[in-house]
DNA sequence: CCCGTGTATGTTATGATATTACGCAAGTCA
DNA sequence: TGACTTGCGTAATATCATAACATACACGGG
């Protein structure tokens, strides 16, 4: 109870939702504007991951919302899951953790590089058309079908690299 | 003892070792030519990626290397550290799992891509001299200074997808 | 020859990351 | 109503990776 009315925390998400396939479960009460409105625990890691200032791992959000109430791993992935589905969030496989979308909701995911500072931690999300095309005329002449793709470079920020 | 006249397993492994500093501990008699000799624990390694037809992960090769005496997990990640230092490897970030290269030793690995399939299993390793050109370019823009970039497709092989 | 240094090894224990399996609750829709 | 879908909560387990410590061998200088 007390869920309806709970003003604290606030938890009116809602994105664009290019997978809007509308009906999504109990919303606990979120303001739904036109896109997809999140359920409480999908909010929940939205916030910890646009607080952020470095990608945070599914553990570290763990016990960021133990306090919420979070409790358990699998609740992490989850909601990490749909966020990923919904363009909203990134997943860095080389270093196994979890960043929000720096871009308006990332749909062609294809062409989207990561820049990873293995000093300072900071993550920067950037959209290159030509590597993405590039990539795409690889696969075609491989004649793979791409479903997901990766590209992470590890590092030094320009603050941290001192130029 | 008989240690220098072992011919039954002849673990004659040796690279051209870009990064060839000599000399490197004891190394159980292969036959140095030039390159770098691996040591037997790296050839073990070595030669179970060689033979798979598909990335293997750390775990699975400690179980292929259980009868030749490895046992632990460490004995593996760090032959597998070696070998990738040394470019005749690769790790596949995206799957928590390992290849050997499957060109002559990736000395630019910064234009590596892979398209590995969810179906099969099968991972392609190509070298896309544009792609690495436009990172580059990228990075530049961005005054990052990367160390080591991943790319990685995950999608459907040409057989699989049936094209 | 002895010894310091660098590299590799072996072993145990632990830490970090991710998933399986089960049951339940709530909304949608025929 | 009843089948279906999506999300939630919990416990247990699986998978991936490293820390810490001790030993062994090659090399080269003193
Ligand atoms: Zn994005
Ligand atoms: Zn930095
Ligand atoms: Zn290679
Ligand atoms: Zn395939």
């Amino acid at each position: 109870m007390a869920d309806a009315a709970k003003p604290d925390l606030a938890h009116g998400h809602h994105v664009q939702g290019h997978a809007a396939h509308d009906h999504q479960g109990h919303d606990h009460g979120g303001a739904r504007a036109g896109g997809v409105t999140l359920t409480r625990n999908q909010s929940l890691v939205l916030g910890i991951l646009e607080k952020a200032d470095a990608p945070v791992t599914a553990y570290g959000i763990l016990d960021a919302l133990r306090p919420e109430g979070i409790r358990a791993p699998l609740q992490v992935y989850r909601a990490l899951d749909k966020l990923i589905e919904l363009g909203v969030a990134h997943r860095l496989e080389s270093i196994n953790a979890f960043v929000s979308c720096q871009h308006d909701g990332c749909h062609d995911v294809a062409g989207t590089v990561f820049m990873l500072c293995e000093k300072c931690g900071h993550a920067e999300e950037m959209a290159d058309a030509e590597t993405s095309a590039h990539l795409g005329a690889l696969a075609l002449m491989a004649r793979f079908k791409p479903a997901r793709t990766t590209i992470e470079m590890r590092g030094l920020c320009a603050a941290c690299a001192g130029t």
